[in-house]
DNA sequence: CAACACAGTTGCGTATAACGCAACAATAAA
DNA sequence: TTTATTGTTGCGTTATACGCAACTGTGTTG
């Protein structure tokens, strides 16, 4: 299949900008990208006069333009997961009082697409757009254990916690199928506990996982055992919901 | 200044893409970029390589891809005003029960870059990447009114209270410079009203604004009124500590 | 303040690669 | 099965993207 190189290349900057947290030079650009400074020049400004690129307020350097949030706004919007999901978000956060989640596979990564606050003032944000590995939290395991997606080939330890051998991680999911439910204690960021459930379309296929995640100090395994039942309940009327609406 | 037409027209293919909420197909695609069936189709497989792009359920159409979520990440998350605003948004939403919001100026109009919901089961929503008029949003005016960016040609009448002459436009916002914060009264949206204060940084930039938005219903005039003071407060704390931290 | 160093842009010729054509393959409709 | 429509691939031509080098602009250093 043959591709366009020029687009390649444009497609290539913006990854590299993706990176870069405070811009990047031509000069710079021109070196990772290993062509010419003049190539680099020219994709930056067509980049530039369609908004996907920006200049930083230096002048000199360049980042990501407000175009992409615009973009990735059509992506989310089309998901009627979101919409559907947004009010059981709310009651997870309401029944549990921790921050509650929504996330799809993506990418060999879980996705985040939407999150519902608590007020509590100690609180496990995940911002919108954020990916998360699958292996080592509540909301990637239940994706896996119910998707049909490839495993993750090299497990990284994140914390003590994480479960880092292919054996460990088969088992864990098969567990995960059993009760429906998936938990993470601590194995993704210290001092975090998550719970998650998944969610299924009208074809039984899953579409995304829902779950809340809260500090470790509040949230204790007891507790956690506890509000899976809630979690789960709530998973379900979201399943049912989504069964009905097709 | 030359661009570079490849990479020019798979940017356009994101563009429409962006427009069309189920996925468009090769041939529609090359009608609209005025180009043969075969460069649309190389285009898009360009594009979905690189994951800008993924197949539609149905495996025919095509539509915007996940990485692009990814990508408006790091635009928003390059923002230190969104960091530093976001637990002032909470405090909004705790003194006032209405949700509020964050938005900067980008390509001509606000763009919303945060959000805090209160919990009343009537809240306005606006997601983070949506994007709204300056003219007759509590947002936009303050944006207009502090910032110095032109002023919008075509005032598109959107209810009967929106304002819809230059000469009102310049009034309106020469008052919100005098009393230092703007007031959307059903002007864009039937049933809506917003207050919003300008955010500056330490050279007294504008960088932003932040408001709440609540239902008619629940916000009079009056109370409006006597929000205004809290919400002034409120800004002037986040630009203090904007100040404080350069 | 001059001299320099470095980053970014532009003109130009060439080699390449992007384009359209048309044939082919694949899927859906009749 | 036939037919219509959509998507993909090989190929030759021509447009264009590329690198080179000169130029401009900006900031830095002696």
């Amino acid at each position: 299949m043959s591709e366009i190189q020029s687009l390649a290349k444009g497609l290539k900057v913006l990854d590299i900008m993706a990176e870069t947290s405070d811009g990047i030079g031509v000069t710079e650009l021109a070196d990772q990208l290993e062509v010419n400074k003049a190539t680099a020049s020219r994709l930056v400004h067509t980049l530039l006069s369609y908004g996907f690129v920006e200049q930083a307020p230096d002048g000199r350097r360049y980042q990501l333009g407000p175009v992409l949030v615009q973009l990735s706004r059509s992506v989310i919007n089309r998901m009627p997961l979101r919409e559907t999901a947004k009010s059981y978000l709310h009651k997870l956060v309401r029944v549990t009082g921790e921050c509650a989640h929504l996330a799809i596979y993506a990418q060999g990564q879980a996705l985040y697409i939407d999150q519902v606050e608590s007020d509590a003032s100690l609180r496990v944000n995940a911002e919108v757009g954020q990916m998360a590995p699958l292996y080592c939290t509540a909301l990637g395991k239940v994706l896996l254990a119910f998707g049909d997606y490839s495993l993750p080939a090299n497990l990284e330890m994140r914390t003590a916690a994480t479960i880092i051998t292919q054996e460990e991680l088969a088992l864990e999911l098969k567990k995960v199928r059993q009760q429906g439910f998936a938990i993470d204690d601590e194995e993704y960021d210290e001092g975090v506990r998550c719970i998650a459930v998944p969610v299924f379309d009208f074809r039984n296929k899953i579409v995304g996982a829902v779950g809340i995640s809260g500090p470790a100090a509040r949230v204790s395994l007891d507790r956690l055992e506890e509000m899976s039942s809630q979690v789960i309940q709530i998973g379900q009327e979201l399943t049912d919901r989504l069964k009905f609406k097709q």
